[in-house]
DNA sequence: ATACCTGTTTCCCG
DNA sequence: CCGGGAAACAGGTA
């Protein structure tokens, strides 16, 4: 279940593992998770080298080890991580297990939609460090998301919040949990939401990154009673605020579920 | 059997 | 060159 705060619990999943040896890696020889490097080059350069630090920016995830080797890591629509004891043996759909001498460090994707990075030196690799800024961070501000609405002024705003130019980490839940306290119906076009509600767009946008990270990113279960996140996943849903039947439509690429009456065009 | 899916990349169009 | 949208990737689950 990989958003922002999914991928930060997911990514803790592995803490256990730090400063702790690769014993033996074990490599999945069917898995698209390896589409951009080699199998061999992960077994070369991860055995025998230690784990020493892990950290998160949005869906990606990033692990440090001895010897200046990275580990780029995103999950993909089905990726998890897991840990478990040093006699666990792999299943299908597990991609890569790093095996440590007490635990064994899992990475799952059934639908294989993850990727996997490498990178040797010093510094972490380019495609990290230029990420763009967090949701997160203080800096974070509302320049960005005027400046992506005047670019994106086309777009129906749903499919402006996916964009990971802008919101690292925003994913399909998130953003119709935005729209939805922002009382912004999902296919209006940027260009038409006026700068008032724009303001309001960009509070909830803080709001829900935040209160993701303090509930999910904490303890890996569900967001706090009243999110529309426990009644968007099937149809026949009650808007949690009006208690109205809520509306599940393709937009933006996506299915998006929302409130009619609090939300409209 | 059939439809659906918490993500990203690539390709095609205007 | 750009912005926008659809298709493709793949397999488990309902």
């Amino acid at each position: 279940m990989p958003e922002l705060a999914e991928v930060a619990y997911a990514c803790r999943q592995w803490n256990p593992g730090i400063g702790k040896f690769v014993k033996e890696v074990y490599t999945n020889p069917n898995s698209r998770v390896f589409r951009d490097l080699s199998r061999e080059q992960v077994m070369s350069e991860l055995s025998g080298a230690k784990l020493t630090s892990s950290a998160t920016h949005g869906k990606q995830m990033l692990f440090k080890f001895s010897g200046n080797r990275w580990l780029g890591l995103h999950l993909g629509m089905t990726g998890s991580l897991h840990i478990e004891n040093s006699s666990y043996k792999h299943c299908k759909q597990d991609a890569l297990i790093l095996l440590q001498s007490k635990q064994t460090l899992i990475f799952r994707d059934p639908r294989q939609f993850g990727r996997l990075r490498l990178h040797t030196g010093k510094e972490a690799p380019s495609w990290w460090s230029e990420l763009p800024l967090s949701m997160l961070d203080s800096e974070f501000q509302s320049e960005i998301l005027d400046d992506a609405m005047k670019r994106h002024s086309k777009r129906p705003v749903k499919a402006l919040l996916l964009d990971q130019r802008y919101f690292q980490g925003m994913g399909n839940w998130m953003a119709d949990e935005v729209l939805w306290r922002a009382h912004i119906h999902p296919a209006q076009r940027c260009a038409g939401i006026s700068s008032a509600v724009r303001k309001k767009l960009f509070t909830q946008i803080k709001f829900v990154a935040n209160g993701a990270m303090n509930s999910v990113g904490k303890h890996g279960g569900d967001p706090p009673k009243g999110w529309l996140f426990h009644v968007r996943w099937k149809n026949g849903g009650f808007c949690p605020k009006t208690n109205v039947p809520l509306i599940r439509e393709e937009i933006g690429g996506r299915t998006s579920c929302w409130s009619p009456g609090l939300q409209k065009l």
